[in-house]
Order: structure tokens, then sequence, then C-alpha cells
DNA sequence: CCTTGACCTCAACTTAGCTTGAGGTTGTAG
DNA sequence: CTACAACCTCAAGCTAAGTTGAGGTCAAGG
């Protein structure tokens, strides 16, 4: 009843195995597949056979989806290892900068957020432009469209 | 033919002004409404006139939206507002707390994710769960489903 | 008064990122 | 050798967050 799991201590991993593995539903990998993140071959009946890189290959898409990247733009990263291969440590490092620099720049933005939205609730104003909208002459409205400071 | 921003010095804004006000379009502003949002009232004719506290509303919500609330969940914390009388600092305070703390959050979780990523960049792994992914024997197989230990 | 830009409603469309269902096939434990 | 869980494809559906368009009304400058 409790089929082995295909590629325990094996080389390939089946679809389901992939999705135990990555916490991903099976419907998501198969997406993921039609959108070039991943490229199983097939076994003679034609089910997907993946390899264990493909693990890292999800992980990597999530921790970039998570930081805003999307479905092509993942996929064009990923683009950058080797299909033949299994990527090395090298090949790593060099699809990762750009993540490592997104993740710099959402950290450095969540506190840049965090210093303006602080400083202002001390007025009350929210508006984020040194509380300006709440002077009662309400000059700002001179200035030109509106709020989105904080998340520039 | 350039007609005078209602509510110039006035009380009230028409949603145009508002959408000049805040950089949102009028058709975001009418969606935000039946959101819940803001809660315009209507002149004789049926057009909607808001308040100049709204602004901050709207601009709460964007920050909020920026941090990964959905609009139900601001919704539900702008409900918090007093609606008859314009918001105190203490209620924008008060109404601010949830939000500094997803801030907070959100700040530390990418950088345990920083962490992670990079430390596991070092062994080419990209499993976030000590490299025991990249061991031959894949012994971590045993551990359970998946990854998505960077975000947790 | 009249013109006309700003406003109104309601329904349908859009994009991203998947899920669900129908109907059929594969492959391995027993 | 067979049962049956796991796999397959393809089309349709879903949610979030809006946008777009058709067809019509309001209100303020001249």
């Amino acid at each position: 009843m409790q089929r082995a799991m295909a590629g325990r201590g094996n080389e390939v991993l089946t679809i389901g195995d992939l999705a135990a593995r990555t916490g991903l539903s099976v419907s998501a990998i198969r997406f993921y597949e039609a959108k070039g993140l991943v490229h199983p071959f097939r076994t003679a009946g034609g089910q997907r056979r993946f390899l264990r890189s493909d693990i890292r290959r999800l992980s990597f898409a999530l921790i970039a989806q998570q930081l805003g990247f999307t479905i092509p733009q993942i996929a064009a990263e990923l683009g950058g290892l080797p299909e033949g291969r299994t990527p090395t440590q090298a090949d790593w490092r060099r699809i990762s900068k750009g993540v490592l620099r997104a993740l710099d720049d959402r950290i450095a933005a969540l506190e840049r957020t965090r210093g303006n939205l602080e400083n202002c609730i001390g007025c009350g104003c929210l508006s984020l432009r040194r509380c300006a909208l709440y002077n009662p002459e309400d000059r700002a409205a001179k200035a030109g469209p509106g709020p989105r400071y904080a998340m520039g």
C-alpha cells in the first residue's frame, strides 16, 4: 500500500515526491513547469521525472516570489543555471545575487517606511510629507498629487 | 473652464480632488468605497463628497497594502477609527500599532531569510535547513516536507 | 440658461497565480 | 496479473485588486 518513494536514495523524483519535498501542491508544480521554472523529463509512459536539483530550483523560486519577483522574472533568473549538469555552488551564488540585492532593497525600504510612519504618527497626519497636510491652511495641496511617500 | 477645486480651503472634497491628493485613480477610490475603506456622503444629486480625513484613511490603506495587508484586513483596521468625528492623533496611533508590528515582523523575516540565504549559498544547497539536502545520502528526506524555512 | 467636464452606475474585462474537475493512463505492491 | 493510488491532459473556475466602457446625470463658469 505504501509505495516506496520513488527516488529514495535514487536519482529521480516523481511529481508527488517533489511536492512532498517542497511543500508545493502537485498542480502548482505542473503550473511551474508550464511557466518554465523546471524542465522534468518523461518516462516512456509520459510521467514526469525530476532531478533532486529541482528541489533547489523551486526553493529558490519560492524565496524570490516572496520578494516580489514574478514567475517570468524567476524563470529568467533560473535560466542562468546550467540545464545539463547539476548546478554548482558558483552557479547558485551567481543566480542569487539579484535576489540578495532585492532582499536588501526591500529591507531598506521597510525601514524607511517604519521611520516615516513613526514620525508621522507623532502628529497624527499620516501624510508622510513633513506633516504638511496637517496644517490648517492645507498649503501642501498646491504641491501636486499625494502620498506614496513612505514607500519609494 | 478651470473649475475651482471643490473644497479648496473648504471642508469637503470631490472624488477627483481626493484622487489628486492621494495619487489614486478615481476608479480605485470608488472600488475602495465599495470595500468599506471610506464612507463618503452624497450630494442631493448623488455625487460623493469626502472629508479631508479620508486622505489619511487612504494613505494609511496604501501603506498597509504595501505591507501585505489585504483590503478586508485594512477595512477592519480602519473600522477602529471614529466615523463621526475627525480622528485624533491618539486614534491614529492606536490604529497604527498593528501596522508597525507587521512592519517589524516583516523586517525580521526578511533578515532571517537573508541570513539563511547567505549561509546556504555558501554550500550551494538552498535547502535552508542546515544544508541537510546537500548531503549525499539525502537523509533530510525523512524529516518531512520541504522548504519554506526561509520565510517563516 | 447652457455647455461641458466631472461625476454616476453597472457589467464585463484584465493579470497573476494557481485550483478543480472530467475523463483517461501508468506503474508497482501484493 | 491485477487493483488502485498516483499520474496524465485540457478546459474551466477562482481570488484579489482594480480598469474599462457604455450610457446617462450633475453642477458651475460664462
